[in-house]
DNA sequence: TATTGTTATACTCTATAACTATA
DNA sequence: TATAGTTATAGAGTATAACAATA
C-alpha cells in the first residue's frame, strides 16, 4: 500500500511545480510586455527577434530566426517587415544562394536595442531579487536539467 | 573594483535564468496546447477555466474567475459562453445579488475535465521526469520564494 | 524534387471602453 | 455612485497552406 500511496502522491508534486512555474512566468512576461509597450512602443516578439540578432552580429537567415524564436516562418516575415520599415533591421543578400537573406541589426537598431536591453535587464533583476546569488544558480541549474531531459524525450515526436 | 565587477556580473546571472525559464515554459506550454487541441479539441484558457471550477465545486463568480485566470472580464464571458454552449459549465444565480452569477461545472463538464486532467498530468510528469523528487521540491520552493517576493514588489504599481 | 522565403487566411486570446442592470 | 457582467472592437500572435523563386 506504500507503493500505491506513493504512485498517487508523486504526480501532483510535478503538477504543482508546473502551475507555479507557469503562473510566475506569466506574471513576469506580462510585466515585460507592458513595460516594452509603455517605454518603447514595441512587443515581446519584436524584442526577441532583435535579441537574437544582437547575439549574432553577422545576422541570421529567416529559417534560423524561425527555429530560435520557435514560431513558423510566415510570422518571422511579418515581424521582420515591421522592423525593416522602421529602419531597425535590414535584409542582406547571401552570396551563393539567391533564395536566402541574412537579417541583421542596423546601427540604429543596435543602439535602440541597447537601451531596451538595459531596461529589460533591470526588470528581470528586480523580478528575481528575492533570491540570493547561489539560489539563482541553483534554479538555473535545475531548470537546465529539466530542459536537457525534456529535449531528449519530447522531441522524439519530431 | 570588486564591487564594480560584482555589479556587472550579477545581472546577466538573473537574465540567463529568466531566458532559460521562459524558453522551458514556452516549450512545455506549446506541447500542452498541441495535445489539448489534438486529443480534446480545446484550448489552454478553456482548460484553465475548467480547472479553476474543479477546485471550487460550488462555482466561482465571473470576477473571481477573471482574477484567478489573470485576464480581464470580457474574456471570461467569451470563454464561459463557449463552455456553456457545449454543456460543460453552467451559470447559476446567486441568491441576494441579481447582478452576479456563479459558474460551475456540469456533471458532463466534470467528467470530461477528469479525462483531460489525467492526460495533462501525464504530460507534465513526463516534462519533469529528469528531476528527482527532492529536486522537484527544491525547484518548487525556489520558485515560491521568487513569487512571494515578486508579488510584494511588482504589485506596488497597482 | 527540395528548400527558402512570402503571401493569404483564419482563429484564439487579449485589453480597452462603452454599456446594462442591479446594489 | 459603485459594482457585476456583457458587448463591441481592435490588435497581437499564431499556425496552416498555397505560392514563387532558386537550388
Amino acid at each position: 500500500m506504500d507503493m500505491e500511496a506513493r504512485g498517487h502522491s508523486e504526480h501532483p508534486q510535478a503538477l504543482r511545480l508546473w502551475l507555479r512555474m507557469l503562473t510566475l512566468t506569466q506574471l513576469v512576461e506580462k510585466q515585460v510586455r507592458t513595460e516594452l509597450r509603455a517605454q518603447f512602443e514595441t512587443t515581446l516578439p519584436r524584442f526577441d527577434l532583435m535579441a537574437q540578432l544582437e547575439r549574432n552580429p553577422d545576422g541570421l537567415k529567416m529559417n534560423e530566426l524561425s527555429r530560435r524564436m520557435m514560431v513558423t516562418g510566415g510570422n518571422v516575415t511579418g515581424i521582420t517587415d515591421q522592423l525593416v520599415n522602421e529602419g531597425l533591421v535590414e535584409r542582406v543578400e547571401v552570396a551563393g544562394d539567391r533564395r536566402a537573406y541574412r537579417v541583421r541589426l542596423t546601427p540604429r537598431g543596435r543602439s535602440l536595442f541597447g537601451d531596451m536591453a538595459r531596461q529589460h535587464e533591470n526588470w528581470i533583476v528586480a523580478a528575481f531579487d528575492g533570491l540570493s546569488s547561489s539560489e539563482v544558480d541553483a534554479l538555473h541549474r535545475l531548470l537546465g536539467k529539466v530542459k536537457a531531459h525534456y529535449k531528449d524525450t519530447a522531441l522524439e515526436t519530431t
